[in-house]
RNA sequence: GGCCUGUUCGUCUAAUGGUCAGGACGCAAGAUUUUCAUUCUUGAAAUAGGGGUUCGAUUCCCCUACGGGCUACCA
């Protein structure tokens, strides 16, 4: 029994020992929006790769004709842009080694399938799909394997001139991998270390199908190679599948110069079982897909974490603690620190379920961690949206740092900010009314007098006088200020209510007491 | 079914052949804030089970159970 190990040492571990250039992929297939799983996948490609100083590019793969999907492939690309993960190469910004289509790409793949064939390492089949379906159905466990490749149409069970006779007449056909019946295959994973599989467990899969584009399996190996990638990670749905690809790289005699290899661990549903889809989203009420993504066909629309109020900082942030910590206590890194302290080694090996409260929690940080400026645009947009327009700047700026560690999601701003460019539209009056008296309504007819004979207004002295005026009414301080939050938010929540109303400022503090006093003393 | 892969609080995870098994989210209680949130303190909460190896195993090995992935002319 030959055996095919493929045993890198532990050094060849450390890229900036090697003399290569790193250089990583993302090769996602435009069928769809971006998942959470594919966005990390991004992620720690782009981490390993800035931190040892290469490249990270973007390959699309769209082979699959049948589901290839229009605008998803520039929706990828914007949810790149919107998290910061910017590809080196891509088939928009292009390259030294374009096209980053596969469909553009077609005529390369055959040259290296045919090559396979002649080697004897592949072969044509003819069996149409019908066929094949029968098979599955009628033998248990069928596999296009060893066991009965020479029992179906192709041409190694064939006769030479049948194949030529089948070829020339234009039978359609594919190209298979055959696999070895009998040999270990060992390699090793930066993430699990040595993992080996037997090559008679996997089929014959096709490399390259009837209507002459190459399936994954042989465009990966092919595009790796000539893309000059050094290390490919993917996602663990993957890992039954290396073995093909192990080979394949042997075959087309390009082992010296294959990838190293890491399997990221899948990102599962909170609940239940299994991988994390997009109907799980919607089932328990949070977003799967980065950002938005509208089905063309079906007019569905499937949230994303950017429009539900995600900072992309805090979306990137959390998704890095999905499998992987730097051995510290610290939980929030910014890309720049994710790419000093990342390393590949640390990713854990097993599945993480999916917890939507805890990603809220990293937002809810970041938020907290912003500067008022730099959440500006989000807010100004989000009061916009809800027919709010905050032209003044500096006075925006100061309202969002008064409030954003009582905002968790970037919408949150609206329910805290509102109240400062429009009255209340209703009042919270249970939780005053039934404590009413006449001797507050006194007390609210002096402090108004009492402001509008200040000069300044600043939320210090305004609480001083206040309290003082309260003192000399024989009130309690304490029970007027309940009433006094109502009459300017019309809730009870917010900041400070003598910051509220520095911020309101005296004209807009004084009409809306006045405003609110008649709710409160209703006409006898 | 077959193959591969995995298993530490409910969840994300740390750690070590000898620890009171640590942190975070969430939850509970309390303090502060005469609102809400923040913040702070405290609490409940885990090494899947069984065998080995060992003076000692959560850590190393084996088995079982359970989870996950793959098993397409999809990626």
């Amino acid at each position: 029994m030959e055996r095919l190990s493929v045993f890198p040492t532990k050094t060849y571990l450390c890229p900036t020992m090697s003399d290569k250039k790193v250089r990583v992929r993302f090769a996602p297939s435009p069928t769809g929006g971006l998942h959470l799983g594919g966005v990390r996948t991004v992620l720690f490609n782009y981490l390993f790769a800035k931190k040892y100083k290469g490249d990270f590019v973007l390959r699309v793969e769209d082979t699959d004709q049948g589901r290839y999907v229009e605008g998803a492939e520039k929706y990828i690309m914007d949810c790149l842009n919107w998290c910061g993960l910017i590809p080196d190469e891509s088939p928009i910004a292009g390259g030294q080694y374009a096209p980053y289509r596969q469909s553009e790409r077609k005529a390369i793949y055959r040259e290296y399938a045919e090559r396979l064939v002649s080697q004897g390492h592949a072969y044509y089949a003819f069996d149409t799909p019908e066929e094949l379906e029968r098979n599955r159905k009628e033998i248990p466990n069928f596999q296009y394997g060893h066991a009965y490749r020479n029992g179906l149409r192709n041409s190694l069970s064939l006769k030479t001139h049948q194949v030529q006779q089948l070829l020339d007449g234009g039978e359609p056909h594919v190209i298979r991998i055959k696999m070895p019946e009998d040999e270990t295959i060992h390699f090793y994973d930066m993430i699990r270390g040595n993992v080996s599989f037997e090559t008679g467990q996997s089929d014959d899969k096709v490399l390259l199908k009837a209507d002459g584009m190459p399936t994954y399996h042989l465009a990966v190996v092919v595009d790796d190679y000539l893309m000059k990638i050094t290390h490919a990670f993917r996602g663990e749905e993957w890992l039954p599948s290396a073995p093909v690809h192990l080979l394949l790289w042997e075959y087309l005699g390009w082992k010296a110069d294959m990838p190293q290899w890491a399997h990221l661990p899948l990102i599962l549903k909170p609940d239940g079982h299994g991988k994390l889809s997009k109907r799980d989203g919607a089932r328990l009420g949070f977003p799967v897909y980065a950002m938005n993504w509208l089905d063309e066909k079906t007019g569905d629309l499937t949230p994303g974490f950017r429009e539900l109020g995600f900072l992309p900082e805090a979306f990137l942030n959390l998704l890095a603690m999905l499998g992987w910590n730097d051995g510290t206590d610290n939980e929030i890194f910014t890309l720049d620190e994710l790419i000093e302290k990342f390393s590949m080694e640390r990713v854990h090996n097993s599945g993480a379920k999916f917890d939507f409260e805890k990603a809220k929690w990293f937002n809810a940080e970041w938020i907290k961690r912003s500067e008022g400026g730099s959440l500006k645009s989000e807010v100004r947009k989000i009061l916009g949206d809800k027919g709010i327009v905050a032209s003044d700047d500096e006075y925006l700026i100061s309202l969002i740092d008064l409030v954003k560690e009582r905002c968790t999601l970037l919408p949150d701003f609206y329910h805290q900010l509102s109240y400062f460019y429009e009255q209340p539209k209703e009042y919270d009056l249970n939780a005053v009314k039934p404590k009413w008296t006449d001797a507050k309504t006194e007390f609210f007819k002096s402090f108004i007098s009492l402001l509008g004979k200040r000069e300044d207004f600043l939320a210090p002295d305004l609480e001083q006088s206040f309290k003082f005026l309260a003192e000399e009414k024989g009130l309690k301080a304490g029970e007027l200020m309940l009433p006094f939050r109502i009459m300017l938010v019309g809730g009870k929540f917010g900041p400070h209510v003598f910051d509220i109303a520095a911020l309101l400022g005296k004209e807009e503090t004084i009409k809306r007491i006045e405003k609110a006093q008649p709710l409160l003393n209703p006409p006898l």
